[in-house]
DNA sequence: AATGAATGAGCATTCATTCAT
DNA sequence: GATGAATGAATGCTCATTCAT
């Protein structure tokens, strides 16, 4: 049923599924919907807890390798987004385009969610500003700019017809960013570490998904 | 009324915000909405439509000024953009974070002035290309990036508080770009463009009000 | 519509009366009830507050009289109280049986309305041993005695076939009372002040309607 | 399960509770729920049925004292009815206030356990008249009058703070019906009488409890 | 005896839209 | 041009009851 949730709302987006919607396709009674959560919001809730974990689990993974250097990790947590907005592409284009919307109540979950992501990044640049790599005086907006031109790749292929994969778009975008904040970078390894983060993250799903 | 029906969407959104909301608040009937557009959603095309003409008046405006260079020619443009979102913030973020959610109809026409923004914006970095100032490979993606950039801190700047002008961040995103496409500048020619293309429109503004 | 609700209400019960049966049986739609109530609520309150206020008018006129002595009075209200239950049977059996029991908010209202009645049978009392016609020590027990004496026979009455008219029971109900308050009377005027009552109210209730 | 039953419907009504209200807080399930009873109704009629036996039983033991007068009688029987009805509030409230309004079967069985109440009256009253103590037209009538001043004192102390006992008010009811009856008594035995009863029951059903 | 997940008919309420005046 | 009462399909949600285990 949460499956069929996932796929009517990233395909009819939320207000205009209805509970009858989800049931019927789901082969189960309005009943039985109503016996595990107490009402449309709450699997809304849950669907989003479950994105933002499985966001959180992804990145986790990837930057668990030993020895990282900055560009490399920077290469590995853009790749590993990319690779899980692409993994959840359903619900992703609820939760990305369309939620937004609808429920101050959500807002406000969602809004954190961005904020931890935008405070994960702000961090990243923080380091890089301490150890001299780069120089960001307002570490705040360039995280949000970071994430922003990853999010407009994803939306635009989220509404188009995603006929190649998402991560296709991670040399581009890692390379824009890089050059944004001025880190110098070796084309080919940048291109390496996205590669070898995928692979890495492939074989980590095939044998563990999501735990 | 249609300045009642922007104040209304932009803060209870389209979804929660009724006819009967708009037509009371405006003081007039039911019957004479209807009288004037067929229905919700014409109300709100016509509000998108005006959204995005006033969005091409201002552009088109900052960059009228003769001997524009590239740099200034950016620069121009994305402090305008930003002017415009700024001064229309209440309707901006139905338009920009609500609207895609809500209707495919709606959808696609978000979709077209979002692409039509995206060309722009492409065809500049053709041109920058043209003339050997950068060389950058898929300028489609790359003017994603470059509008995803703008549009994350336009949006931050709609979901919180609001408390600076919106057109002081125009400093950080011109710098992140231009970095990031690898142009040269000089620091403060771009802070004086900024300015400079403020003042114009303001003054051009407060004759012409969006005629 | 009103008038089918009470009938409604009275023969099924407010919980087993559905909107649907009420709009039906009116011959209007659902959304025209939602016009002018909020809810069914509201159309509750509504029904009860016309039926205290016309059991106020009825007996404000029937105590309207000069020169009305202790007696009379007496008579003259209870015979009062039991015209109108008579007159507003259909929504009589909701308001005094079912009501108490469907919603807090509700209920204070009846108890208001419940404490009114015994209060004003209160006063009657109060004045009573002031003038020496009578002792009652706990004056508040004392209306309620009275009042729930009558109220006894009124339920009895909207539950069973209503096959005489109620008001003949006024006889017997003011006699019970005025023994019960050890009061002083002539059997023959106690039936001529009833049937004075009956037959002043119904002309002023044929020329005015509830005003 | 059963004194859960009581204290819900007591406390929220009948409608309002739910058999999941009633299960859980009783810590069995819902399908145990089921093995006693067949539907919610059937849990009613046999509170409805347990709170009549009881009446009834705590009547009885009052009115079997040997060489019992015609006042001691009626003091006993009414003084008994206060008390059962006190030591039964919880679910005293549902029966003789919400029952009523809710369903057409319940509504007989309410209506049978009152007309047997009234009987029991009646029958005192016949016996009055027989033995030329009193003289009463409509006996019925009479009982009616009699049971309901006694239930409108049970009602309004059901729905109030109930501070002080229900007994307490036994007095005044009492010397109410008697003068109304024009019974002749004395203050002082009425008094004693009702005090032995109390005591009486306290005692009985201290070693009993409903047997 | 006991469980509790599953059922689905039924209800109150909403709101974009219509149309007679 | 303007009105606003009337419409009714559609929706989220409830809860007594069933039944396989």
């Amino acid at each position: 049923m949460i499956h069929t949730a996932e796929y009517l709302f990233g395909k009819q987006g939320y207000t205009q599924t209805t509970i009858k919607d989800i049931t019927t396709r789901a082969g189960i009674s309005v009943g039985t919907f109503y016996f595990y959560f107490n009402n449309k919001g709450e699997l809304f809730q849950h669907l989003y807890d479950e994105f933002a974990k499985k966001l959180q689990i992804i990145s986790d993974f990837a930057l668990k390798k030993s020895d990282l250097g900055v560009i490399e990790g920077f290469c590995r947590y853009k790749a590993a987004e990319l690779w899980t907005f692409q993994q959840l592409q359903e619900i992703a284009k609820t939760m990305l385009i369309e939620a937004p919307g609808f429920d101050p109540l959500f807002e406000k979950k969602r809004a954190h969610t961005f904020h931890k992501s935008n405070e994960r990044v702000e961090h990243i640049f923080k380091n890089l500003c301490k150890h001299g790599h780069v120089h960001i005086q307002d570490t705040k907006t360039a995280a949000l700019l970071c994430n922003g031109s990853l999010y407009s790749v994803v939306m635009e292929w989220l509404q188009q017809n995603r006929t190649q994969p998402l991560t296709e778009y991670a040399y581009p975008i890692i390379i824009f960013n890089l050059n944004a904040f001025q880190l110098k970078y070796v084309e080919e390894m940048v291109q390496t570490y996205i590669t070898e983060t995928i692979s890495d993250i492939d074989t980590f799903f095939h044998f563990n998904k999501w735990v």
